[in-house]
DNA sequence: TCAAAAGTGTTAGTGTTACACCCATGA
DNA sequence: TCATGGGTGTAACACTAACACTTTTGA
């Protein structure tokens, strides 16, 4: 038996509300293979850390913020013959506020892709960025996990974009609005949005302890 | 950097019709530590194989059948201090039909337990089919996995107790059955129980092509 | 004054829940 | 004849979808 090399890749999600994109962080490899080629943000697990803890670290590194959700997408049984021991890799997903991030404009050695319009990608990176889609997808209909995604505070067509982007669908605003109101955990403020150029919205929060008190087990 | 050691477990899911109950297959583990103890089917992943390899090469073992609904579950970082590397280990879950096992019976050294009712399992075993449960619940609403679980034919109220075992709930026969009939890719047969106590059911079946030619997606 | 998003109700249709009785079979 | 699950309809309610106009702000 051969023993593995385990790496980790994150897929980094971030909404930005300026344009009003879901976007994901790549980074330029400086390594061979694939070098200079855009590619999932990842890193060896060392000897002492766990997978998350690894992942956390390359979050770290990457966004320079912690306390980001985090969740783990799957392993990947990835072979590659040019290795003298196999590489198993284990892809993270995470999901950042665009406000947290240091700096989040372009620069040489990372930069932010539409999620859907980024370019070819080495090794399994497609396909782990496909299957991160896919399950944001699926949680959002079942965890609160959009609120990651924005400010703490947000006016609710802000939220509307979110899963519009998401989707590929224009929601119907009144409609959206009301089924938002009878949710009893995102709660109004009594604050505004400021300098833009129409009517202020009212900024509405996500409560997770009122979301926790109300969950209905199947 | 150290190098892993990589096992794949597998948390085995089936449903006994003549019980009705979901149930899940340990094996008594020959090897120390926890020698004896009841844990999930398991084996290391060899030099050629990818995980899922690794996973159905199992399940041939354990169960004698292939062809069988496998899923991966997540990977988990278990560091064991008694290796000299560590191992990583990666989940997978299955659900078998129970008349599609050679021998259903209990033996020595494998055993069906309720999925809810088994005893204490060593290492991290009791995460990985907590997690597994979860999971297939949550699945169970967004793919027609349940047909796993029962016989090609089934009567309506067979499916019923699937659901009803998974949720812990008892559900209205008649709105059950609405909902169902309402599905087009669960189609009547033209065959009826046989040797049971009670009005014969009519027997229906899942339709997969039908199934994926209605998907709707979000 | 213009552009842009905020904010607001009603109606029709669809799905969900709750509820009770007769039927066919094997023991 | 008894026990067991098979099989059926209706009414109240909740949720979803479609649809248009006035308001407030900055530029």
């Amino acid at each position: 038996m051969k023993y593995f090399k385990i790496a980790v890749d994150c897929v980094i999600l971030g909404y930005d509300n300026r344009s009003n994109q879901l976007k994901i962080l790549f980074t330029k490899r400086v390594n061979h293979p694939n070098k200079n080629q855009w590619a999932l943000p990842g890193g060896f697990v060392t000897e002492t850390e766990s997978f998350e803890e690894t992942a956390k670290a390359i979050l770290k590194r990457e966004t320079g913020v912690h306390n980001i959700y985090l969740r783990q997408l799957r392993a990947y049984s990835l072979t590659d013959p040019s290795e003298e021991n196999r590489i198993a890799s284990i892809a993270y997903f995470s999901l950042v506020k665009f406000d947290d991030l240091v700096v989040a404009e372009a620069s040489q050695s990372w930069k932010w892709f539409h999620f859907r319009d980024y370019p070819e990608l080495p090794f399994d990176h497609g396909k782990k960025v496909k299957h991160a889609i896919e399950r944001v997808k699926q949680l959002v209909r079942i965890e609160p996990v959009v609120f990651n995604l924005l400010p703490i505070k947000f006016p609710l067509n802000q939220l509307q974009k979110v899963y519009e982007e998401l989707y590929e669908k224009k929601l119907d605003n009144r409609n959206f609005r009301k089924r938002i109101k009878k949710l009893n955990y995102i709660e109004a403020s009594n604050e505004f949005e400021k300098n833009v150029s129409h009517r202020p919205g009212l900024l509405y929060q996500f409560n997770m302890k009122k979301y926790n008190s109300g969950i209905e087990v199947y």
